[in-house]
DNA sequence: AACAGCAACAACCGCTCTCAT
DNA sequence: TATGAGAGCGGTTGTTGCTGT
C-alpha cells in the first residue's frame, strides 16, 4: 500500500451545523485500523452514518470503498491467478466488470482496473474494440491459450513475453505467487463456477454453435463456449508444430461462423464493417510487426501465425 | 545520477438504481 | 406516490514505482 498524507480539500457544513474538513486521498495506516475496528464493533452498512459515527473525517462513501476494495478480510491481495484471468476475460464479455462475484475475493473495482489497464491495452495495441468479436476471437486465440498453459505449467516463465510487457511479468508472477491446482484433465473451479477443460477437447466437434455461452447457473462448463458443426472456410490449423486448444478453435468457428453468417454481405463493401478477425489480422498488417506490438501480450510468433491466415 | 514517460492501482466523482419511509 | 438516503457502477484522476534514456 501507498503510503501518503491525505488531502484535505473539502469543508462540507454537516446537518449538526459544524463544518467538517474531510480528508480525501489515500488512507493512512491510522485509519484502515480505525474502520476496521470500527465495523468490527458495529458491522459494515449505512456508510454514511458510519462515517459520522465513526470519527472518521471521510465521507460513507470512501468508507464503504476502502471496505469493500481493501480492508475487508476476505479481500485478496495480489496479482490474479491465470485462472482468474481466464475467468474475467471469459465472463466480461458477457457480464461487464461485475462478476467480481464469481472471484471470490476480487473486487468489481480491481477487475475494472485490470480489464482497463491489461485488457483494453492489448485491445487498443491491436487496433481493436475491447468489445469486438474480433478481439475476443484474438485473446481466444492467443491470451487464453496463453493461460491455460500457465495454469498446466505454473512454474517455467514465458520467454516472449516476460521481456517488456507488464502483462506478461503480471502472468508469471501470478504463477508464482499461488500455483493453481492442475487443472489439465479436470475441472477448474473459481468459486462457484466450474470450468471444465476435458469437455474443450473431448468435445470440440459439439454442435453447439451458438454464441459464447455461460450458464447463469453457479456452474459454468466451457464446453458451451460456441462452436459448429460446419467450418465456414477452412479447416482447422496447425502452425508448424503448435496445434491449439481444441476447445478455442471451437470457439474460433463459433465466432467466425456467427459473424459469417450475419456479415458476410458486410465483408464485400467497407472493410471496416467486417467482423471477421481474420480480415482484421489484415488490418493492423501494416504496422503489425514494427510497432509496440512487440511489447503486447502477443508474442511475434503467435502474430507470424496470425498474419499468415 | 537525474529525468521523463509509462503502467498499475487506489481513490474519487457523477450518475443511476433500489428501497424504506 | 413522492422523496431521500444508501448502495453500486462506470469513468476518471492522482500517486507511486518502474524502466529507459
Amino acid at each position: 500500500m501507498r503510503v501518503a498524507m491525505p488531502i484535505v480539500t473539502k469543508r462540507v457544513c454537516s446537518s449538526s451545523e459544524e463544518d467538517i474538513e474531510l480528508r480525501r486521498g489515500p488512507w493512512t495506516l491510522e485509519e484502515d485500523n480505525y474502520l476496521i475496528r470500527y465495523i468490527a464493533c458495529h458491522g459494515e452498512g449505512r456508510w454514511n452514518l458510519l462515517a459520522k459515527c465513526s470519527g472518521l473525517k471521510r465521507t460513507g462513501k470512501s468508507c464503504r470503498l476502502r471496505w469493500l476494495n481493501y480492508l475487508k478480510p476476505d479481500v485478496k491481495r495480489g496479482n490474479l491467478t491465470p485462472q482468474e484471468q481466464l475467468l474475467i476475460l471469459e465472463l466480461h464479455s458477457k457480464w461487464g466488470n461485475r462478476i467480481a462475484q464469481n472471484l471470490p475475493g476480487r473486487t468489481d473495482n480491481e477487475i475494472k482496473n485490470y480489464w482497463r489497464t491489461r485488457v483494453q491495452k492489448q485491445a487498443r495495441l491491436l487496433k481493436m474494440d475491447s468489445n469486438s468479436t474480433r478481439f475476443r476471437y484474438a485473446l481466444r486465440r492467443f491470451w487464453m491459450p496463453r493461460l491455460l498453459r500457465e495454469m498446466e505449467e505454473p512454474s517455467p516463465p514465458l520467454t516472449t513475453l516476460s521481456q517488456n510487457s507488464s502483462t506478461p511479468q503480471l502472468l508469471n508472477q501470478a504463477s508464482e505467487e499461488s500455483p493453481p491446482p492442475p487443472p489439465s484433465h479436470g475441472s477448474l473451479t473459481v468459486g462457484g463456477p466450474v470450468y471444465n477443460f476435458n469437455h474443450y477437447e473431448k468435445n470440440s466437434n459439439s454442435e453447439n454453435c451458438t454464441s459464447p455461452i455461460i450458464s447463469s447457473s453457479d456452474s459454468i462448463n466451457i464446453s458451451q463456449l460456441p462452436e459448429i458443426s460446419e467450418c465456414p472456410t477452412s479447416p482447422p490449423r496447425a502452425f508448424g508444430n503448435t496445434v491449439y486448444d481444441p476447445f478455442l478453435r471451437g470457439c474460433y468457428y463459433g465466432d467466425i461462423s456467427s459473424d459469417m453468417e450475419s456479415l458476410n454481405l458486410a465483408s464485400t463493401s467497407a472493410p471496416g464493417g467486417f467482423e471477421d478477425p481474420v480480415y482484421d489480422c489484415h488490418m493492423v498488417e501494416s504496422n503489425w510487426v514494427d510497432d509496440d506490438m512487440a511489447d503486447s501480450i502477443w508474442n511475434m510468433d503467435e502474430l507470424w501465425q496470425l498474419r499468415k491466415f
